[in-house]
DNA sequence: TGCTATATGGAATAATATAACAAAAGTTGG
DNA sequence: CCAACTTTTGTTATATTATTCCATATAGCA
């Protein structure tokens, strides 16, 4: 069973972080990243929900765990989990999430590797829900050959690309109808 | 003849500004905006280049050129001419540059209002140039359907989208290979 | 003209992000 | 294991981007 591509407001998030944290510590032992423990509870702050979190408000959850930083270490962390594909970043807010790629796999460790790697150079496609701040994230979307064909039109060579969606998602719209 | 989505590096800018603020002056008034002098010289700036400028860096161009503001002020013209359409932000760093649809346009004033209008709630789609810093705005591109279809399936309602395309323009990557 | 809405001025400050250098911890080769 | 080296983290300061709040001015209209 897989996941829906944008999450339920109102679904169990347990799983969510646990197969999260449980892929970032195989990837990271796969990749030869040292997945140190400032760097693991930054993620767990971002992957404590599906909604995108910013640098401040992770150092804020962090203090009142009682782990005092300063805004460079939250964001050397940040710029870490984001090289290594763990998170993303919402350009039009400024804010950090996690990427839900990898929960349903069930790969062998090479495979894991290899996918991972794989999928970071696809473009990003986020759906933003405005009213519940949740961030679903799209994958193999028919975007990647759009992208590949318009460009070459131009002869322009893609680095990388990200696409920010903005709206309202189907529960959201449905309470929104209750409240009527 | 049409620009290129892309403009060229080397092309002669000087009809582009003029084009854009004729356009802006028709736009404005047909739309019952008020382009102020304010206004007008903050876009004057932006449509200096097809690179995407700073709002610091307008305040300091302004500034030499005797015109002293605060940066409220920049940012208040700014919204303006980005709820105008006239201008758009890129939100992965921060910067302003011109809106090229409306270059070749050659339309009455009934129908200049319409089209601008109706073009502001399509997907927004851009081509930046990691070298030169050129910005290419791509408009009808198959990512509108894209996006609608995408978003059905997910019953997500959208209400904008901005899709940032980085990499290197074909001028660049001719003049790269000039280098070697 | 005077009323009202809109736009601008001006000061302060908030929110986001990075620079520079020192100290600590992990890694590697002898 | 030690010593040299690399990587990560700590500490302080500062840069960059953006907004709040209140006062003043200007445009459009009755």
């Amino acid at each position: 069973m897989t996941n829906p591509l944008f999450p339920h407001p109102d679904h169990d998030h347990s799983g969510c972080t646990t197969n999260l944290m449980k892929f970032a510590d195989r990837y990271c032992k796969q990749a030869g990243l040292r997945f140190t423990k400032l760097r693991r509870s930054v993620l767990e702050q971002i992957a404590a929900s599906h909604k995108a979190i910013g640098a401040y408000q992770i150092l804020d959850k962090l203090a009142a765990d009682g782990q005092k930083l300063a805004p460079i270490s939250v964001y050397r962390s940040l710029d870490f989990l984001q090289d290594a594909g763990l998170i993303h970043r919402l350009e039009s807010t400024n804010a950090y999430f996690a990427c839900q790629r990898n929960f349903n796999d069930d790969h062998s460790e090479a495979q894991l590797l290899a996918k991972h790697k794989c999928s970071h150079k696809a473009p990003l496609v986020f759906l933003i829900c405005e009213d519940c701040g949740v961030i679903g994230e799209i994958e193999g979307t028919p975007i990647e050959a759009l992208i590949e064909s318009v460009v070459r039109i131009e002869g322009f060579k893609v680095d990388r690309s990200q696409l920010e969606i903005k709206g309202i998602c189907s529960s959201c719209q449905n309470s929104q109808i209750n409240k009527l």
